[in-house]
DNA sequence: ACTTTATATTAGCCGCGACTAAACCAAGTC
DNA sequence: GACTTGGTTTAGTCGCGGCTAATATAAAGT
C-alpha cells in the first residue's frame, strides 16, 4: 500500500494510468487497478475509470511520509554505514514500512534534521513539507558554465556505478563542453578528466549553477 | 511466521503448547495451531497433535538467524542512536524482518561482530552458533559474592525502565546481603546504594562471578 | 469406567496483495 | 458507422495471517 502511494506521488501529480504504475511496481494491471479501488475507498486517491489515478491531499501526506522515512534511511545507513550509493535504495525500500514514527524522529535528529539524501534528493519533513525544487536537469543545462552535480537517480545501481565509477555526485562541479547535435550525448570536464554522457543518462543528473555548499 | 519460529525457539526447547505459544505471540490459540500446521509443512517444525511443537535443525537455524539480526539490530540502535534500553526491543521487533543479509552482515562488521546485544543476550553468529550460556539467574546466585550482571530482559520496557533507574543494567557489580525466607525478595548493595529486588524480578537478571569485562 | 474440564483442532470467515483469464471501454482507422 | 486495438476493469483463485464458533481429544476426578 505503501508502496502504491510512493509511486502515485513519483509519477503525480498527473493522472496515472493504471499500466504505468503496474509497470513501476513490478506488478500486473489487475492488481494495481485493485489496489487503486482499495486506496479510493480509503479516501487517499481520486479514481476516474479508464482514465487514472491521482493523490488526494491526504494520500500525498501519506506518500510524503514514506518518501522521508525512505530518505531518512538512506541518509542514515550511508551515514553509518557506509554503504555505497548503489546499495541505499534497496535496502530502504526494505525498512521504510517498518520504521516507527519514533525511530524516525531518532534519526532525523542523530543527522541534524538533513534536507537531502546521499543522492541529492530533498527530504520531506515531518509534516510533509518540501522546499521549492530548483535543479535543473544536466541535459537541458547551457554549455560552458560551471555546473554543481545536485541530484543523481537513486533506483538504477547500474547507473550509479556508472555515475560513481566517473565522480559523478552531489557536489562535484563539472562543465558541459559540447552537445551532440544528434543524440543529445554531452561531453563534459570534471576535474580534468574528459567524459562522455548520454542523454539518457544526463537527463537523470540534476544540476544548480550556484556553488552546492 | 518469523516470529513463531523465534517464540518457539525461546520457548523451547521442550515441545510448546498451543496456548503458550499463542499467548506469547498474542494471537488466538486457533492462529497458532493453523501456523504450526504451515511450519509443520514446511520442514520447519515437528509437530505431535494435542501434545506441541518443538523446531526441527532447519527451523532452529532460521529462528537464530531472526534472533541475531533482532539483537545485532538492538546494537546497532543502541549505539548510533543512543536509544535507551527499554525501547530497543520494540523496536527492533519491527525491523528485524526486513533486514538483508547484506545490511546483517554490514552491521556485524560495523559493530565489530559483538557476541552480547545490549541487553547482555548472546547474539548468534552467521550460521547460529551460540556459545554455552553460564550466566545463573540472580534469583538462584549465593550470597555475600560480587556478583556482575551479565542479562536483564529485554521485552518488558516496565521491569527494564525500574532496572535501569536502579542503575541494574550488564557489567555492573552487586551483592547478595540477604534473602527473604518467604517470598525470595532479595536486599542487594549496588555502589553504595541498597535496594530490594522482588523474586519475580531476580528470576529474569542473569550474572557471573567473574569481573564482566 | 464415565464425566468434567482444559486444551487443541477444524471449519469458515475476513483483509491484504498477488496472479490469470476474460470482459469492457475509448480511440483511432478504414 | 463498424472494427480493431490497447489499456482497464472484473471475476475468480491463491497464500499469509488473523479472527470466532464449534468440535475433538487427553487428562483428571468421581
Amino acid at each position: 500500500m505503501e508502496d502504491y502511494l510512493k509511486s502515485l506521488w513519483k509519477l503525480g501529480p498527473k493522472d496515472v494510468g493504471t499500466q504505468e504504475l503496474a509497470d513501476n511496481l513490478n506488478v500486473t494491471p489487475a492488481s494495481a487497478t485493485k489496489m487503486i479501488l482499495r486506496l479510493t475507498e480509503k479516501g487517499l486517491v481520486d479514481h476516474i475509470p479508464y482514465k487514472g489515478a491521482s493523490l488526494t491531499k491526504k494520500g500525498e501526506l501519506e506518500a510524503l511520509s514514506v518518501v522521508r522515512r525512505h530518505r531518512l534511511l538512506e541518509t542514515f545507513l550511508s551515514q553509518t554505514l557506509g554503504l555505497g550509493r548503489e546499495q541505499l535504495h534497496e535496502e530502504a525500500e526494505k525498512l521504510e514500512h517498518a520504521l516507527s514514527k519514533n525511530l524516525e524522529n531518532a534519526i532525523a535528529e542523530y543527522l541534524g534534521h538533513p534536507t537531502r539524501d546521499p543522492h541529492g534528493h530533498p527530504i520531506p519533513g515531518p509534516n510533509g513539507e518540501l522546499y521549492n525544487e530548483t535543479d535543473l536537469p544536466l541535459s537541458d543545462s547551457p554549455m560552458n558554465m560551471v555546473l554543481t552535480v545536485m541530484q543523481v537517480p537513486d533506483n538504477d545501481s547500474n547507473i550509479l556505478s556508472w555515475l560513481e565509477n566517473n565522480q559523478i555526485h552531489p557536489g562535484v562541479q563539472l562543465m558541459i563542453i559540447s552537445r551532440d547535435v544528434f543524440d543529445g550525448g554531452l561531453n563534459v570536464t570534471i576535474g580534468n578528466q574528459k567524459i562522455r554522457i548520454s542523454s539518457s543518462i544526463a537527463s537523470l543528473v540534476k544540476i544548480s549553477f550556484e556553488d552546492g555548499s
